[in-house]
DNA sequence: GTTTGTGATGTAACCGTTTACATCTTCGCG
DNA sequence: CGCGAAGATGTAAACGGTTACATCACAAAC
């Protein structure tokens, strides 16, 4: 037998002898034999490899937007080339392009991003499906988070709920989906004629910058809601009110923004703007699949958050009575 | 400039003049040229690659676990191809025998595994390094958790705590190290002549056997303490518990195992036994490199998990008077 | 002015596949 | 019985690097 023989028979195709191909495949089953993939990718210029270029890994939203992208990929027989912490832009050009030769596509999140770096002429070199904005990388098929929509329900929410004095503890400034989210927050206010009120502290989308807005904040006196511009921000907001011996909801109302599984397991259970973490990393997944496989693919894909009320923004009244009940 | 003295300047090597290194990186630069890593795998036989093959992706431990790794790879350049749910071992067999060619060694968690994966004449034809316990397949470096000891200072904890009745939420049976667990708990029972106490209750280490887990004991009169195989678990069943107005510490006591990040922001915070995660990942992707470099390496790290105490099991009169002070 | 050694560069084989094309069988049919 | 088509198989050229070895230029030593 010749390698081709070989070679078209562990592909499938179906012009080699029955004969002949048992006789492989036995041969090859007894042998444990698995195609090199290197040479394969040499030679037919795929890698049935997915790159993931994400921001950073720590915490929840991530380990959801990977578990989402893996299951997909499984489904699709397509492996994961995963590298994070590029925060500047600079080490997400560097990254995106010594994975050039190693994937077929990539899933790119940079929230920091300036430059163009995707499109023709550009660093990538390689097909790219953006999860979330990547500003100056308008060019590619996107999967992105209506933020400021999220955060204008959830400050309508609060501001309806009778809070008027709503701190909001936003994220990185250089971060373009935290500065929609501070965005959604100033219009609700301003709509509500409480544009005045405005209260913003910086933070940096992690559990400590809520800790600290949280102390910050229960030094100045506090105010009616607080707003973190994510769920891990606002985890870490609340373990300092507790700390400090404030309620929540009973002091001041808190809320989030992602919906991270352990929201509703902390006490109280986190008000938030739910986005389908898991859903738009399998979404992004499929659209690299459609691209490999010359399918067209949507340009753009704007999810909506919707808005999860659960204790930790109870209504003073509300709350009250769920105590009375609680209690009595 | 023929292919070879190319070659020889972008691999750093000497023996190339200066005038002759300069041009062609000039040129490099301009052409944005990258050599092409299949090619180069195919002909050097290394991929600088490190595959990560994991039982699941649920949660902040595997979280850790994956952010760990992905630190200790980007400092020494190497690439990772994960891969995740191989429940059972016939996956994750078929899983490495796919990742053989790509990567240059194995990262491998499967504590589920019975049959031998690593070693000569086995699956996986690429050195494999084991994170956990991973029953039948002694022969490859491990890194693992001891989590009898574990288990065991828990639970003595607890006990010397005031606590008679302690009921334990298992993990999985098929999972070596949810036995390992059980075992210590036992153990620690029987040691303080408390052995007929044994209380135990099926879980599958995610927060919804947690949850159920509390409605069953809620159900089944309370006991003095609870100890859960793992923290996502702890936080599933400390959320029912809230919901059916069982106080923590107060009417029970909680305690979990992991330290998974949230642990502390849980309310109240989790009594746990701390592993290490990112650090004994970052040490597993280091024996990699060692392995790949030819260095030696040692055959088998074992880590001792530090007993946490947080509020979630205080001692009864100690929460009293915490009560009392925050109170008064 | 040869010889010899050394440093720079070029040549070509090799890594393990895929695949276009050539070749060889076999069979049906005029 | 010979011919063409179709089907099975083989041959060899890519793919894009690395690297052993050959070659070449040049300077130092005799």
């Amino acid at each position: 037998m010749s390698v081709a023989t070989v070679s078209r028979t562990l592909n499938g195709f179906d012009n080699v002898a029955t004969a002949t191909r048992d006789r492989i495949l036995k041969i090859a089953g007894t042998l444990d034999y698995v195609p090199h993939s290197s040479a394969r990718a040499l030679s037919t210029r795929r890698t049935d490899t997915i790159g993931v270029l994400l921001p950073d890994l720590y915490g929840e939203f991530f380990s959801e937007l990977i578990r989402g992208i893996d299951l997909a990929a499984r489904a699709r027989g397509l492996h994961l080339l995963l590298s994070s912490s590029h925060g500047d832009p600079q080490e997400a050009a560097a990254a995106l392009r010594a994975m050039r030769s190693r994937v077929d596509a990539v899933i790119l999140m940079s929230p920091q991003a300036r430059k163009n770096l995707v499109g023709p002429g550009s660093v990538a070199g390689v097909p790219v499906v953006l999860l979330g904005s990547c500003p100056g990388s308008e060019a590619a098929p996107s999967f992105v988070i209506d933020n400021y929509a999220g955060a204008f329900e959830i400050t309508r929410h609060l501001l309806s709920a009778g809070h008027r004095r709503i701190a909001f503890v936003a994220g990185p400034q250089d971060n373009v989906e935290a500065r929609e989210r501070l965005r959604g927050y100033r219009a609700a206010l301003s709509q509500a004629a409480a544009a005045g009120a405005e209260w913003i502290i910086e933070g940096g989308f992690c559990e400590d910058s809520g800790r600290r807005a949280a102390q910050a904040l229960a030094g100045a006196g506090l105010p009616d809601a607080i707003f973190c511009a994510n769920d891990m921000m606002a985890i870490g907001c609340l373990d300092a009110l507790r700390e400090k011996g404030v309620r929540v909801p009973e002091d001041v109302a808190l809320a989030g923004f992602d919906d991270i599984p352990i929201s509703r397991y902390v006490n109280p259970p986190l008000t938030t703007a739910a986005v389908p973490i898991a859903d738009i990393a399998r979404q992004a997944l499929e659209c690299c699949a459609d691209i490999i496989a010359g399918r067209a693919v949507a340009n753009r894909r704007v999810f909506k958050p919707e808005l999860v009320i659960r204790a930790s923004s109870m209504m003073h009244r509300d709350t009250a009575a769920n105590q009375f009940s609680e209690r009595g």
